[in-house]
DNA sequence: TCCGTAACTTGACACGGTGTCAATTGACGG
DNA sequence: CCGTCAATTGACACCGTGTCAAGTTACGGA
């Protein structure tokens, strides 16, 4: 752990995050990795035995350097059910573009590998707790859907906030970054609130 | 082409079909193609030179012994913009699930193979006309919401019907293909269609 | 000053999967 | 009986991951 040194592991880490992020459409290789990093392939492998476990530590690091807990802490602490529905909404769709080449990579292995496959549902677990938390707040508001129970809207939102939807609306389609944000928004609160008669619920 | 024996073509196809729909987990190597249609590795090679053009040639497969086309046709007679968004997601929802283990197969290959990147980016264009199909269908009856352009429309209706999104929320998340089907009709009129004052606009 | 240790390098190799090549077999039709 | 075409057999190149062993360099402590 801190007993390598710090140096070296955050420089593979920081290579890994910038190869995979430039997208530069191929796999990002082990020994793409080393030469950005200036090390010998062989130097990556002694910090990162696998592959999977270099892509999992480089999304923590991006956790880390980008203050993902906080920022997804802070978006609970709006009051209301709609707001908070909205700042998580805001939150995790600032975090996606973030760790988006990552998250590419490590769903491409997950076909292959077991442990990739493994750590990558992990994460979305993650996000699958976020969208509890926000459909509970609106549940509690009384502001939910009849049509829905609350965990199938939970898989709902889920779904409709995934790394899939996002590349596929920003990259396929050329949405930009606060489009995405906006529509998402309306597109959680017509699915998951309750339709206030007389009133537009899609208000925004 | 025809010239070739139809008979282990077809087996091939069959053969690789089957392999990736009882999904098994791990990847689907070309021998075990081979293997399960009796055949040797190179009579595999000799009628699919690469793997991703057995892939798609097995969705085109798919596609002919399913009669998709003749679905998704039938699916466009609906007369009123409404029950034709209906049907097209019925249709389209109901062939997801068939070709579900080739396409996962294709995603996983996009990432290194640009030949299945574009094979895959094809199928989903046609996906994409269905979309626009349905949403001019809403559009011409004055029932599409304001606050979506038909183009953004089309494009979250696409992402929203994404075999990403079948995936999560049928294997993931344990939900009943009719279920599905269902939570998919209902979320397409919410995000789609104009606030009817008064009505509820969710009635299914 | 020298020793030991830990990080890193160098170069080799095994493994698994794709794709290629060449020589051979076997069946069927003209 | 001969050609042709599908298929077989076995070998091999290539690439990327992961492993191994031996050598280098720097640094800290007795």
């Amino acid at each position: 752990m801190s007993s390598n040194n710090p140096n070296t592991r955050e420089r593979i880490l920081r290579s890994c995050w910038e190869l995979l992020e430039s997208g530069e459409g191929g796999a990002v290789r082990m020994s793409d990795i080393a030469r950005k990093a200036g090390i010998s392939r062989q130097a990556v492998y002694l910090h990162f035995p696998k592959r999977a476990e270099l892509l999992i530590a480089t999304t923590h690091y991006i956790d880390e350097v980008k203050d993902v807990d906080g920022r997804l802490a802070r978006s609970r602490q709006a009051g209301r059910g709609l707001e908070r529905l909205d700042a998580f909404i805001e939150a995790w769709g600032g975090y996606v573009p973030e760790i988006h080449g990552v998250a590419k990579a490590l769903m491409a292995m997950m076909a292959n590998d077991a442990d990739a496959a493994d750590a990558w549902r992990g994460r979305m677990e993650a996000l699958r707790q976020g969208c509890q938390a926000a459909v509970d707040a609106v549940h509690n508001d009384s502001k939910l859907t009849p049509d829905l129970s609350p965990q199938q809207a939970t898989d709902l939102l889920w779904a409709i906030l995934s790394v899939g939807n996002w590349e596929l609306l920003t990259r396929e389609c050329g949405w930009r970054q606060e489009d995405y944000i906006r529509h998402m928004k309306t597109a959680a609160r017509k699915i998951l609130i309750k339709n206030n008669p007389g009133r537009n619920t899609a208000r925004i």
